[in-house]
DNA sequence: AAAGTGCCTTGATCCAGATCAACGAACGGC
DNA sequence: GCCGTTCGTTGATCTGGATCAAGGCACTTT
């Protein structure tokens, strides 16, 4: 079943698996294996039709769109214990987005047609898509708000909070995906991802180190210079 | 039911009740009433619990947003035909947003708690839900690129061969919704929205009168000036 | 250890689109 | 039919962030 023993407790906390069930959970799981990918895989591409559906393991993984001029820009980042069936999966309509691995990563790999059959079939199965769609709905919205009406240096720091836990004042937000792909999910230049970081440093909000910014004052950070 | 006769056929072709079919329809619309609103109603508040699921079956809906410094944002635009469960209907969730009435509407008000159940119980209706969500889903990321990486002159380009059936080469776009929404949902201000439209005018694409855009060349529109 | 090779930051300049400020046109109220 | 009010356009200016162009570093590769 796996090519190595799989965690079935991350499984198990994951969103997705919490709210489908063990019964589900189990059924799914027969026929999946893991994978191991290095940085810089491509899971799946644009357009393609959809095989798998993929829960990570470990590392992160980035949703990127290309637009006719060849440009590209990363829509989303997941983590560890996010399923992606990027809707397409579910629907049985091309990938709208590509899926690259943003590090060396562990995923999961599900038949498609096995989760949808299983979607028809079983409603806590269905009851479990619908919540993890209307959870990346949302996602996408915020984004939109974001990008509409906040600046990069707000974005940037809203972003760093997200990677800390909700309540938490102070802790370490981990940033082990390359700057370009970071930058580009904030809508953003990496030169302006770049001193957006320093300001908000200056302001002393966080300190940075190469891979992971130490966030020291949550409440300063979301505020802003709003001094 | 109904507070005047509604129009079964619109219903029926509404991308929802298509996918749910005539018996969740008939289950849902019996204790369902529709309501006649001025623009500038609020369906909903952001927020708020979700009370009722909202079918529109004419005029126009504006999903707006607002950040904690009270700025408001247009996220997406809703036409006829469409169904809204700002997924928080669902989840049973506060709005994520809220809902405005950009024109006079007629709305189909569906009882949120009777759609949970009919969720819960009914496959059809849950596989209409996950594949309205999907589109949702898709909606936002479109848009999410769309301000990523295209100039405001494409975007508006873009959303007006959107108005226009996909194959038509010529058509006429309406506008009913104010300037005001349809540059925050394009995410810009009026005055560029107005120069944009002045620009594709110039360029022969487009030819405005007050509340509508006549295409001229769907094409030419959507590939720009890159003559 | 030297020489690549990515990846990130820093600095200098530029520009698309925001902001500010009138101005005009459509519309409902009386 | 006039008047205030709301909504859209136009023009002038300003600016956040993009773009362009070098540098650092931290890695592998030899």
């Amino acid at each position: 079943m796996a090519d190595r023993p799989l965690n079935i407790d991350l499984l198990r906390r994951s969103p997705f698996f919490a709210a489908a069930g063990e019964a589900a959970m189990a059924r799914l799981l027969r026929p999946s294996f893991t994978q191991q990918l290095p940085r810089g895989a491509v899971l799946f591409e644009q357009h393609e039709m959809p095989n798998f559906l993929h829960l990570l393991l470990a590392g992160s993984v980035g949703l990127q769109a290309r637009d006719e001029a060849g440009t590209e820009t990363t829509v989303e980042i997941f983590g560890a214990g996010e399923l992606f069936l990027a809707p397409a999966a579910i629907l049985g309509l091309p990938y709208l987005v590509s899926g690259a691995a943003l590090t060396d990563v562990r995923v999961l790999m599900i038949p498609a047609d096995l989760f949808r059959e299983g979607i028809a079939a079983d409603p806590a199965l269905s009851r479990a898509a619908i919540e993890l769609l209307s959870r990346h709905w949302r996602l996408m919205v915020d984004q939109v708000v974001d990008l509409k009406l906040r600046s990069s240096e707000r974005r940037v720091a809203r972003f760093l909070a997200r990677r800390v836990p909700e309540e938490a004042g102070a802790g370490v937000a981990a940033l082990p995906e390359p700057r370009t792909a970071i930058a580009a999910r904030l809508g953003m230049t990496p030169e302006t991802l770049s001193r957006a970081l320093n300001a908000l440093e200056a302001q002393g909000a966080i300190r940075m180190s190469s891979r992971e910014a130490h966030i020291l004052d949550r409440a300063r950070l979301l505020q802003g210079r709003a001094r």
